[in-house]
DNA sequence: CTCTACTGCATACATCGTTCGCAGAAAGAA
DNA sequence: TTCTTTCTGCGAACGATGTATGCAGTAGAG
């Protein structure tokens, strides 16, 4: 196996020896549902191999690394972003998708941790892209224009989710470096040297926007500033 | 010292005690130093204490976690970030600000990883919002949309960064990820079941355009689609 | 001067990803 | 069938990491 090998192009299966007793799909999903529960830091080796009744060592069997293992439960989660039918209105379709990639990074918050430094790609991943780009098919702007708009409207998205996931965890307990931040920006604010921040705010103390329209005002206004 | 204090609101001496023998801002520079030269992998507590002459349990005594140590290096980073003159055109002092972000991050690329979760407030970072926000302030649009679009533009100009550090290491070594995610997406193109994406490929081939074009078209169309 | 609260730091600990080596099982070759 | 090859699961161990603890020494407060 070369170094540079994906685990997407390497066979899952050996031609000979015994009968291998897990495969990477229940790695993937005994993975995914530690995450679920408890954080993508809860994915260790040896939680993973206990979850499925294995020794620590095991894994090492079907995946070369632990990154690999995060590949595979990040492929897993993009597959459950349906695909929705295309009304021929290019801004409503990749909205309808933008919408349902939210969707399922809010229910698996990990996502947002996993695909920070990097989206590696993988079957589902690439499928989302094929999708992406069909929906744009008869718009006549660049090829280059299209991956952009796609790529920034990823990033667009992440960065909406993560904001309502911090503010979704207030309900419960807050974490000690919201504490902190706040804390902190409440003293910038009250020290009277950062006039502007502080008038922002007090102005916002309004009624606060539903999220979808949130969700749907921003990304139009990304996705129509860059695709004319 | 209460669990959710801020390192920015935590006095840096104590009024007691022998004089420290080192101080935050040395801290921070040996990690910055560090991060520069080998990423924000080899910032460990230990190779810090090294750099300084110090011991490895002496860090704590000026941080309490090393999530602290790499909140202390953000912000020493983003100080570099020049505030550029108001013109008075909205749009481009942002594009000014936006350009300025962009040459701190590449300076620093460990930035990309250690903001990639969350961005920690500290002064540098105050100070940033509030010239952006000051950028907009005769600008006729809702608070609330100015704070949008500025977090939209910094999530636009770390993936920008992103792929622009990504493709600069090109140069010198292609990481094993990068070399297995090109096989894997050469292999889906050559497969025949995403037309797409097997067209969005070959059309790459054209002459690339200038990095600076390229992220002033990008960040002019967010901005233009978010604020009218 | 005395006391108190800090300083640097050696040491230790728990946890992590990963490697190694071995006994046993199954597929292909004979 | 029998032999050989190549895999399997996994116990045990290794190196690295972030952090806690306890102690000897120092400097400002009283």
């Amino acid at each position: 196996m070369a170094a540079a090998d994906s685990i997407w192009l390497r066979p899952e299966r050996a031609s000979r020896g015994p009968a291998p007793g897990y495969d990477r799909d229940a790695l993937a999903a005994a993975g995914v549902a530690l995450a679920d529960a408890q954080g993508l830091s809860a994915v260790t080796m040896r939680a993973v191999a206990d979850a499925l009744g294995a020794g620590p060592a095991s894994l090492y069997r079907y995946i070369t690394t632990r990154e690999e293992l995060v590949e595979l439960m990040i492929d897993r989660a993009h597959a459950e972003i349906r695909h929705p039918e295309r009304t021929g209105a290019w801004l409503d379709d990749l909205l309808a998708l933008a919408r349902e990639s939210r969707r399922v990074t809010l229910a698996h918050p990990w996502l947002l941790d996993a695909t920070a430094t990097r989206t590696p790609m993988g079957p589902s991943t690439v499928g989302y892209l094929e999708h992406a780009l069909g929906t744009l098919a008869d718009l006549d702007v660049p090829t280059r224009d299209k991956l952009e708009a796609i790529a920034v409207l990823s990033a667009v998205v992440s960065a909406l989710a993560r904001t309502e996931v911090a503010q979704s965890r207030n309900g419960r307990t807050i974490p000690d470096w919201q504490q902190a931040q706040a804390a902190y920006l409440a003293h910038i604010a009250a020290e009277g040297r950062h006039p502007h921040l502080a008038a922002a705010f007090t102005h916002q103390t309004q009624t606060p926007e539903p999220v979808d329209d949130l969700f749907t005002r921003i990304v139009t206004g990304v996705l129509t500033g860059l695709l004319r």
